[in-house]
This record gives structure tokens, C-alpha cells and sequence, in this order.
RNA sequence: CGGGGUGUAGCGCAGUCCGGUUAGCGCACCUGCUUUGGGAGCAGGGGGUCGCAAGUUCGAAUCUUGCCACCCCGACCA
């Protein structure tokens, strides 16, 4: 088997082939940049949805699904918008095929030219502002709290496996409110629930901040950020929250009465988080012997192994295993059982390490003997024998354990990754040869980031809401600055 | 769209420079026996339009021309 390699930009393919392939998260597909997400990668993604669907809910919003085609002038109704997405746009000319007959081929019929193009959804805004013009009168109807789940398409010129595919799954909520004060609220609010998600579902910490002017969502006054610290040095920026003004509501003229009688126009914010979330799960915690997954986000928590010499041993060690089983799924847990008599068990070993499951029982004749297990961890690689009366404790000790050390090691990676800079030169080297976050002075001008970006290729991450106010100067400029910036080179 | 690279079995590759039996290796797959506490051993077996097309030649995976696809690095971006 050939090894991942997490640490080397340059071995990252190899890396994603081994554990997206092998892991049967995924494969790439015929389709230009886009990837097949295997049963088990999706059942990932479906531990994630159910996560965060519920944290949408809980924070008072509910689903709606909106079409995946857009008519062509809804787009251009809203002009840095447009100007964002026009270069990434799948577009539908043509509803119907016909066989050729001089060529006996399929061809695109010339009859069947649509009269006004349809965009494939890059993103909902444009659609969804022109539904919620119907909805919206007045102020008792408002606010309007809707996520939809779906699927949109950027056709990127360089795809990167889950990073960055042409076509990717995710949710999109598109609020609407009467007043700024509530849709900035509802910004602020939905960036903390991606961060909450980050943190304490995968284990994996991020940063908080904003978006400067040039990085910012196309449309938005404000767009606020989760960046992660992937394990090569590089940034990841995870989830997104914006805050769109009056922009949409001016675009497709969606005024309300408030309750003075007057008309204005709605605020608007939307916020989004993808499939990419799957790629900053792997690449966040994986090692060298494949996926590590935190426990609470793992599909299958538990697995149990049989060791066996003869059938008869097999069948007490079933009637062991099945009721361990039982008791831990009892208790909440997923667990598996894999007596499948066609591989042997240090090849389930291997397999599971590489698919990330958290915790492997082992149990044997000898543990059958003493009453013992072994409870093997996969974030550490460790393992002991334990009595099998204290299991269900030491199940629910390790369950916690694994989640918030994955946790942890990911904290302390970025701390040791993360360099309070003063001097571009050494800003320069720090990049080249180090990678990771770099906090620095900036004057706060798009000509600086944009020298900073053409010089190092590393770009603002953002601009830490957290980060206490300190005065110094431009790292280039050496302008006077109010609070460091974060860098990096980001995917 | 620029720069680099690669296309040979499901996956990973050798063979190509310098044309020559039936195109080979590892993993995976199938059958049988022995195995089973960290990816088992032995024996046998199946699987290929050598990316596509044309050309040169007695003969092409190998040489020539054209095309296509994919990967990596940039520009772009969740």
C-alpha cells in the first residue's frame, strides 16, 4: 500500500487517490472535474447534513428547494454578481438531441434553440430573490428563514478533487428581514454556527473573520469566513456567511411595508457551506495509515473483528460479539460487526484504519478465556486489553477522548503554524518554506494585498474577529495599521 | 488559456531511445488445499482494440504526423 502523504503539497494527488480511492469516498469521474461520491464518503456527508440541518433548524429555519435553472436575465440583474460568476457558468442552449442520419450520430437538434439561455445554478441568489419578490408584501412577512440542500455547478478552470469540483453538493440559506441591525444578526449568527460546527463536530479549528473587499462574495457588503489550516501549511476556507444589504432586494425589486406605512427594501444575507467540508475533514486529520475521523461525525463509530481458528470458535465468539453489539448500540452508538469469513483480520485491521473508524474491538479465543478485549484507538494507534465487564465505560471514555484530541492536535498544529510577522522579507521565507497562518500588519489597501498576493501568492485569509486591536505598521508599506491580518496560501 | 508531464489488464507500472516470437511484472480477481491475535503461503487460472486516427515498413506499444484525454504548476475560485 502506498503511503499518504499529509504534510507535501507536491504528494497530496497520491495522497487523494490512496484515501479517496482505497477509502471508497471516491473516484474521479469522466465528467471534466467532477467526483463520484462512494457509499461511504456519502455516508459521511449524510452524518454531516444531519448535523447541521438540525443546527439550522434549531436556530429557526426551515427547507425549501428552489430549480437548478436560472434564465440567463436573472443574472445579470445584480452587477458584481454577474461580474463574480459570468467566467463559471454551464449554460443550457438546447433542449433536445436528434439523430443525424448522413453522420448515423447524435447530434444536438438546431430546431430545439432555447429562446432565452438557462444557467445552471452557480448559486441561488438570483432565483431565489425573484421567488421571495412574490412572498414578501409586508413586514408580517418577514423574516423568511429558508436553507435549501442541492447541488450547483462552477465550471472552475482547475478543478482539485472535493476542494474544488465542477460540480458539488451543498446547502445555501437565503434569509430575509425588515431591518439591517436583524440580517447583519443573522450574518454573525450563521458564521458561528459553521465555526460551532467546525470545532466541535470534525475536531477541527478555525478562524473567524472577514472578508476584505477583493476576497469578498460577489454581491455582498460583507462576507464573513471559517478558515482552517490544512496539514501541508495550507488555508481552507470552509464556510462562508454573507451579508447582502438591500443589493438582491434592489435588483428584483423586493419592497415591504414596514409599520409605518413605508415602503423599503428587504436585507437580505446568505450563507453556505459544501462537499468541500469533507475534503478539510480528510485532509485535516488524516495520517499516514489513511482517514482519521472524529467520532461524532463518523458513520460507523465502533467496529468489532472476530479472531477465529475453527467454526467453533466462531460461533462463541458471535453469540460474544453480538452481544457487545447490542449493549453499545444500546447506548447510542454505531457499531459494526464484520465476521465476513473472506478476509482475514490483519487485513480488516488495515481496512479500518484506512477508512478512519474510531474505535476496533478485537475479540478472540484467548479473550474468551480471560473475559478480556481489545479495544483498539485509531486517532493514537494504540491499543490494550481490557476486562470486558468495564468496556461500556471505556467505550464512552474513548469516544470523548478520540474527539477531543483529534481536536487538540489540529489546535496545536495551527499554533505551531501560526507566525506573528513583522518583516516582509521574512513574511517572504515564512511562505516559501513554512507555510501556514501568518499574522501581519496591513494597510488596508487592495494594492498591497494584491503586491502581497503577486510577490507570495499568498492571500488575506481574513480578518480575525477574535484578534485583539493592535496598532503597528504595513508589513509592506509600513502605513499605519489598526490590527493584524491573517495570510496564507490558501487551496 | 500559458508551462511541464502522462496515456500499456480493475489499480500501480516496465517495455518505447535502438521496430522483430504469442506484450510483461506487482497488487487485485477466480479455483483448490493449508491458514486466521497486524494487509497469509503454495499450486493452477481468467482478464489487453498498448488513448484515437492516418502514415512509413515484410513487420509498429516502439518511428512520423495529426487529434483526444487526464494529471501537475500558474491565471480563476467554495
Amino acid at each position: 500500500m502506498a503511503k499518504i502523504i499529509t504534510k507535501k503539497e507536491e504528494n497530496y494527488s497520491q495522497w487523494y487517490n490512496d484515501i479517496v480511492t482505497k477509502a471508497d469516498l471516491a473516484e474521479n469521474s469522466p465528467v471534466r472535474g467532477c467526483m463520484v461520491i462512494k457509499p461511504y464518503g456519502f455516508a459521511i456527508w449524510e452524518k454531516m447534513q444531519g448535523v447541521l440541518d438540525k443546527m439550522f433548524k434549531d436556530t429557526g429555519h426551515s427547507n425549501a428547494y428552489f430549480p437548478l435553472f436560472i434564465p440567463k436575465s436573472f443574472f445579470s440583474r445584480e452587477a458584481s454578481h454577474v461580474e463574480g460568476f459570468a467566467k463559471e457558468c454551464a449554460v443550457v442552449t438546447h433542449y433536445r438531441l436528434k439523430n443525424d442520419e448522413k453522420e448515423n450520430n447524435i447530434i444536438v437538434d438546431p430546431g430545439a434553440k432555447l429562446e432565452e439561455e438557462l444557467i445552471v445554478r452557480p448559486t441561488s441568489e438570483t432565483i431565489i430573490w425573484h421567488t421571495y419578490k412574490n412572498w414578501i408584501q409586508s413586514y408580517r412577512d418577514l423574516p423568511i428563514l429558508v436553507n435549501q440542500w442541492a447541488n450547483i455547478v462552477r465550471w472552475e478552470m482547475r478543478t482539485r478533487l472535493f476542494l474544488r469540483t465542477t460540480e458539488f453538493l451543498w446547502q445555501e440559506g437565503h434569509t430575509a428581514h425588515a431591518t439591517k441591525e436583524e440580517a447583519m444578526e443573522e450574518t454573525v449568527r450563521m458564521i458561528n454556527v459553521y465555526a460551532d460546527f467546525a470545532e466541535n463536530w470534525m475536531g477541527m479549528p478555525v478562524l473567524k473573520g472577514t472578508k476584505t473587499n477583493s476576497e469578498r462574495f460577489a454581491g455582498a457588503l460583507e462576507t464573513y469566513t471559517i478558515e482552517a489550516l490544512m496539514q501541508d501549511g495550507k488555508a481552507l476556507q470552509s464556510g462562508t456567511s454573507h451579508f447582502l444589504g438591500q443589493n438582491f432586494a434592489k435588483a428584483f425589486d423586493v419592497q415591504f411595508t414596514d409599520k409605518n406605512g413605508k415602503l423599503d427594501y428587504v436585507w437580505a444575507t446568505s450563507w453556505g457551506v459544501s462537499t468541500r467540508l469533507m475534503g478539510a475533514l480528510i485532509m485535516a486529520h488524516s495520517d499516514d495509515n489513511g482517514l482519521v475521523l472524529p467520532p461524532k461525525l463518523a458513520p460507523t463509530q465502533i467496529v468489532i473483528i472476530p479472531i477465529y481458528k475453527n467454526n467453533e470458535q466462531l460461533t462463541q465468539i458471535n453469540e460474544k460479539a453480538e452481544k457487545i453489539k447490542k449493549q453499545l448500540q444500546d447506548k447510542g452508538y454505531s457499531v459494526k460487526f464484520d465476521d465476513r469469513d473472506t478476509h482475514k483480520p490483519g487485513w480488516k485491521f488495515a481496512e479500518y484504519e484506512l477508512k478512519g473508524y474510531p474505535i476496533r474491538l478485537a475479540i478472540g479465543p484467548k479473550d474468551l478465556e480471560n473475559n478480556t478485549i481489545e479495544i483498539a484507538r485509531r486517532d493514537t494507534l494504540t491499543k490494550e486489553v481490557v476486562n470486558q465487564d468495564g468496556l461500556l465505560n471505556k467505550v464512552d471514555e474513548l469516544i470523548d477522548n478520540i474527539q477531543n484530541n483529534i481536536y487538540k492536535k489540529a489546535l496545536d498544529y495551527r499554533k505551531n503554524n501560526t507566525r506573528k510577522i513583522d518583516d516582509y522579507e521574512e513574511f517572504k521565507r515564512i511562505m516559501n518554506e513554512e507555510g501556514g497562518f501568518v499574522e501581519a500588519h496591513w494597510d488596508g489597501t487592495a494594492e498591497t494585498e494584491e503586491k502581497v498576493k503577486n510577490e507570495t501568492r499568498a492571500s488575506i485569509r481574513c480578518i480575525p474577529i477574535d484578534n485583539e486591536e493592535e496598532k503597528g505598521q504595513c508589513i509592506v508599506t509600513g502605513k499605519p495599521s489598526a490590527k493584524r491580518v491573517v495570510f496564507a496560501r490558501a487551496y
